[in-house]
DNA sequence: GAGGATGGCTAACGATCGTTAGCCGAACGA
DNA sequence: TCGTTCGGCTAACGATCGTTAGCCATCCTC
């Protein structure tokens, strides 16, 4: 037998967890949550259905892991552009390049953190939603500072965030590892293209 | 009994089809076409999941036609934008007036539309894709078009067009047709940001 | 009033799937 | 070398669900 079973003397969370963990992520952005059997995530590994459960719970927990993990992700990157400091438009600028740079670096967890949100039970789901939230209000209140000190021309901080945030999530529907453009360089392109979109652009009415 | 049953002497496709139509389309949007059961579907007319199949003929049948209804309006809503002619900056500015509004209008059938491309089943899903892909490749001509005359300032045409389209699409997700906005409201605002956006306002190097 | 269609119902089939139970070979520690 | 643990496997359970079969009351037409 191939196997590199037997006896583990000492680790994190085994490298098997990882594996599934990997493999399920790709089938759930695929072909959805509730489409993906345990035989197919098994068989990504070469193994059984049932041999899965020597290393998860549940496929429940499988999706807990990825969406928890998208969003406590999302969240950590963009505290770290906001504590650059900086004023309203770099803040602005830096948040939504992050939120853009992830959607493209890591666009199945993106996906499935977006998409199979109604897929968690109980209290899972809320508590996720809540992180959502929370994460959506830093561009409102972004946007919202912007124009109190006018230095946004926008109708509605709402509706412009939440535009921003759309075309962002977008991103992971569509975008391509193997293509010609970086997640750095569509994030700097998504950043600017908001900045403008809140009549925010630096170099106007200069000349 | 209550019911309104016996003999229809004359109708079109038959009331019932219709309701069946909306409860589906609510419940796929809430809970997603494979966590909907026929059972729920029949609960919502107050009847039982196998009286369904006396008006439709299946489950995948009823997410066909919503999505094919979706697509098929969308592209007769665009196309009758773009046969009013005007200049490049007009012509985007209502097919994402269009796209907006129908986004909120219908964002259940827009949801559904989106999300549950793959539950499709071929050749459909191919054929819905075909569909999509000609929608969307009229916004990146449009933005091509106007970045060829030297009214969009924009760096790339596939990139802002995905930008412009996405953003319509969150639409869908968020809408609250019970708010005070309006459908055509939040199409007008759209609008105004895609075209900002692009670098493309009119009112702008005039002072 | 007879005949037929409509549109409900219950029962049940067949398939799928998440999960559990229980078995066993391989590898490591003492 | 012996015992333990790891991590596979097959078999099977239990639940769910789409769908079909077959029954029957109601209503319309003639």
């Amino acid at each position: 037998m191939p196997s590199a079973g037997g006896h583990r003397p000492n680790a994190g969370p085994s490298d098997r967890h990882h594996e599934i963990l990997d493999a399920a992520l790709e089938l759930f952005a695929t072909i959805g949550y509730s489409a993906t059997t345990m035989a197919q995530i098994g068989d990504r590994l070469g193994i059984r259905g049932p041999s899965l459960y020597k290393h998860i719970a549940s496929k429940q927990e499988l999706l807990v892991e990825i969406v928890t993990g998208m969003m406590t992700e999302l969240l950590r990157r963009q505290r770290a552009a906001l504590i650059l400091g900086g004023d309203v438009r770099d803040r602005l600028q830096r948040i939504t390049a992050v939120h853009v740079q992830y959607h493209a670096e890591q666009r199945y967890e993106a996906f499935v953190g977006h998409r199979e949100i109604d897929s968690l039970e109980e209290p899972n789901r809320t508590r996720i939603l809540d992180l959502r939230r929370e994460y959506e209000s830093r561009f409102r209140e972004l946007v919202q500072e912007g124009r109190e000190l006018n230095l946004f021309t926008t109708s509605s901080d709402r509706w412009s965030s939440y535009a921003i945030l759309d075309m962002g999530i977008g991103v992971s529907a569509w975008y391509n590892p193997a293509g010609s453009v970086s997640p750095e360089e569509l994030a700097a392109t998504y950043a600017r293209l908001a900045l403008r979109m809140l009549g925010a652009e630096r170099n106007e009415p200069e000349g």
